[in-house]
DNA sequence: ATAAATAATGAACGTCTTGTTGTTTATCTA
DNA sequence: TAGATAAACAACAAGACGTTCATTATTTAT
């Protein structure tokens, strides 16, 4: 019952993955050839497509691969939080920030700069999503929103976002305890009152 | 010293735009070849390359034209803002709220679903940033600020984005005015305050 | 260790798209 | 109306794609 992939397989596949990493930060995803990823990665241009039908379902499969990791990364434990409370956005965000954490040059090529793929940020928003609705259960009893629901996880999950990227773009240069800290009390608090400005009425 | 353009050039450029918008919408910018902006725009493949050298420079020929006019349409008059004030917040959405409603199709080609053109994005980005950064300027005597301004911006713009998304994608629900204000007051206040949700400390 | 299985190579192909260069025709401006 | 020029038409090479097929090399299983 022991099924092993063929040893060539792993290789190869690994090959055309680092080569792929290497070239999107290089010239782009777009500018991308099957040629160069199969110069670079030292294997025949027909032995890529022995693996992938083409460049976007190589994308693809990465991208999922990840994303699939992100998901189990994040567990939410829904009896210790508060429904509605800031609990959530914090112990969200620190997961996803310590997973970032272990593939920063992954997540780098699809996040940052020029050559970014911007399909990935869409399907990460949509985990996010998921996993702040998974954990947002409304207390009974509470009243309603007072604003869209739909509204307001656009605004979570865009700023959720947009904190990520800088994390991301600017080296990390917090630690992931206090980013997902600031961030969820700036959410929760209103930039006024977190950023230290005098609150106005 | 009247340089009026070629009849024919107008007439010719016009084709093209209206068909390329088309074009996106229908099978997303890359799919789209010049020979099918040539045949939706009933003229020869060459005539293309007699205005534009390819299809980015038509693309950002086109982008930055429409942003040019969001940039001229964000007028700040810094003297009635208060520093740090929710106002500048709310008066940049506003106007971009309205400008975008001038333009609904070109901004939805750009913005929302598969086909976005996610370039498009970070340009607007760009601009709001800009904007709030114009109207910002901190009053002497004002604490410094209590976070990073950096990461303040960046959670400033990307919900901003993540609202006019919201907006324009699900056919403008809320009158602009009422948009702005919920914004500004959420980014303000925080959502727990202003969505009506139990406060906690 | 050897044989069978199969992954990888290499060459060749037709197709499509690109960008370019001429020449001719049609249309606009002055 | 005449000169200017935009647009059409035809043709080209170069590059990339995806596929086929025979051959070589490596791995797995016996």
């Amino acid at each position: 019952m022991s099924k092993k992939t063929d040893l060539r397989i792993l290789r190869t596949k690994q090959s055309i993955r680092t080569a792929f990493i290497a070239l999107i930060q290089e010239k782009g995803y777009e500018a991308i050839t099957i040629q160069d990823i199969a110069d670079r990665a030292m294997i025949n241009r027909n032995t890529f497509y022995l693996h992938y039908e083409n460049k976007p379902d190589l994308l693809n499969t990465y991208m999922d691969e990840l994303l699939g990791e992100l998901k189990n990364a994040v567990v939410l434990c829904p009896i210790s939080m508060n429904p509605y409370s800031i609990a959530i956005l914090e112990t969200v965000m620190q997961t996803v920030l310590e997973h970032i954490s272990r593939n920063t040059s992954f997540y780098y090529a699809m996040l940052i700069e020029e050559n970014r793929i911007y399909m990935f940020q869409v399907k990460m928003e949509n985990i996010i999503k998921d996993k702040l609705n998974e954990g947002w259960n409304p207390a009974e009893g509470n009243p309603p929103l007072a604003i869209s629901k739909e509204l307001l996880f656009e605004y979570l999950v865009s700023s959720f976002m947009g904190i990520i990227i800088w994390w991301v773009k600017n080296d990390r240069p917090l630690p992931a305890g206090e980013v997902s800290s600031q961030f969820s009390r700036l959410v929760a608090y209103g930039h006024l009152k977190v950023a230290g400005i005098a609150f106005e009425e």
